[in-house]
DNA sequence: GGTTGTTGTAATCGAATGATTACTTAAAGG
DNA sequence: CCTTTAAGTAATCATTCGATTACAACAACC
């Protein structure tokens, strides 16, 4: 995500004489693999899309980030729209990923260490305490900010036919593995998503930006991400300083 | 909402000759004060921007659903980030209304007849009981759609310097409201507007429009949505065929 | 060393869009 | 009537943006 700016100064032009005065930043971008150039793309994408929206991102806004030019972009992935829905998918495929992790980690046993430090009062079940796993694991989804908010401005593009329908499959999805493999009953996994759902949320209105100026931002935050507060806080500034 | 789409036929021209021939298809709107034509612009503007969200909207669009033309719709509120604005006070100020509303009605005792419906599960103190009443003027809302989705659309424009300002301090007053004058402890409140977030999001990914087709879509808007869940299907049948 | 495929860009095109200007036309008020 | 004001539009402009085309340069292979 916090890839590069190099180069650029487009005017560099053509300087016909390969005299020896060295042909300072070429204007085009070092020569890598297609293979890698797409994942760079696909990164950058992710980072535009989350903060700007679907409909509020343009193509030379990416290939920017992504230190090429904006015909490459749309060469490379045919129209804007087939971007957005490849970022769509691998952001969706993160969180299902660090969802299954904890469920897989917390079914080898491996989970001694973090489960003393889980709110004893909310029941020592398998789904009690996946679900309170789950909740750490998502949160730590915040601090790339990427991922989640890539999501969060697919679920409100429900108006392009395309992204609607890979939206409401991945918000399925997750709801699936939420319900029969972490085991939560539907009531269960309803406020699990909920409380998703709000973190997006806070996180899409900026509201850590004003926790140190605002009271009620600051208890607001506190409860919702707990410990987990002081990471995104931290990301928080972090990404402003980046702009 | 459901305004209009006469008139329109551009090409009516002048006509030059006012001959006998009626000027059929007058190419102008029926003459209303701006105050009124205000309010009309206004209401369209709330649809389409919780449809297409600020960036995906066009200034067109939104004279075409008010049935004017889009200079009058740009003269009238200057901008197209200023009619936003107005749209989302407009929104947020009807969504605090209809929880003043209701709680006002609880004090006055008003509502001993719903309150013999709500779920005798969770307790009977004021609280508990306006949150569960809240619940459900939250979710008569979604019958309109065009509230809630442009409240939701303004928490995901953040990164538009005045939007998110607004979006900011919008959530934190429906947060305080909801914490002072109904009295929710804050962890009880988190709850509440994760709930609405969680609504907000079944909306955007209009996943009413498949509760026949997928089971799991039907189990979870049954689980969220509960007794509103008619009223929605019904609203979101309805705005399906009016496209 | 020439040929060929891959990686990349500059230039540009057409459509869309927010905004501006200048113009109509209906009402209101003497 | 006739002037003035308010309500509304057509025409158009300057940008922006996604996409296309044509080309450059590096690498690999024979």
């Amino acid at each position: 995500m916090s890839s590069v700016a190099k180069k650029t100064l487009g005017t560099g032009a053509p300087e016909t004489t390969p005299t020896g005065q060295a042909p300072t930043s070429q204007a085009t971008a070092e020569r890598i693999p297609a293979a890698q150039r797409r994942e760079l793309i696909l990164e950058a994408a992710t980072g535009v899309f989350a903060e700007r929206g679907y409909a509020g991102s343009t193509t030379d806004q990416v290939a920017k980030a992504a230190g090429i030019s904006q015909p490459y972009v749309v060469r490379m992935f045919g129209t804007k729209e087939a971007l957005f829905l490849e970022a769509l998918d691998r952001a969706q495929g993160k969180l299902l990923h660090a969802f299954r992790e904890v469920i897989a980690a917390y079914d080898a046993g491996e989970l001694t260490e973090e489960l003393q430090h889980l709110d004893p009062a909310v029941g020592s079940g398998r789904p009690e305490q996946l679900k309170q796993l789950m909740a750490i694991a998502y949160a730590d989804l915040v601090e790339d900010r990427g991922i989640l908010m890539m999501l969060m401005q697919a679920f409100v593009a429900g108006h392009e036919p395309a992204i609607g329908a890979r939206a409401r499959e991945g918000f399925l999805d997750i709801y699936r593995l939420v319900r029969d493999e972490a085991g939560l009953l539907p009531e269960t996994a309803r406020d699990f998503l909920a409380q998703g759902m709000l973190m997006n949320t806070l996180i899409g209105i900026r509201l850590p930006e004003i926790y140190e100026q605002d009271s009620t931002a600051e208890e607001l935050l506190e409860c919702t991400l707990r410990a987990k507060l002081p990471m995104v806080l931290k990301a928080s500034r972090a990404q402003r300083r980046a702009g």
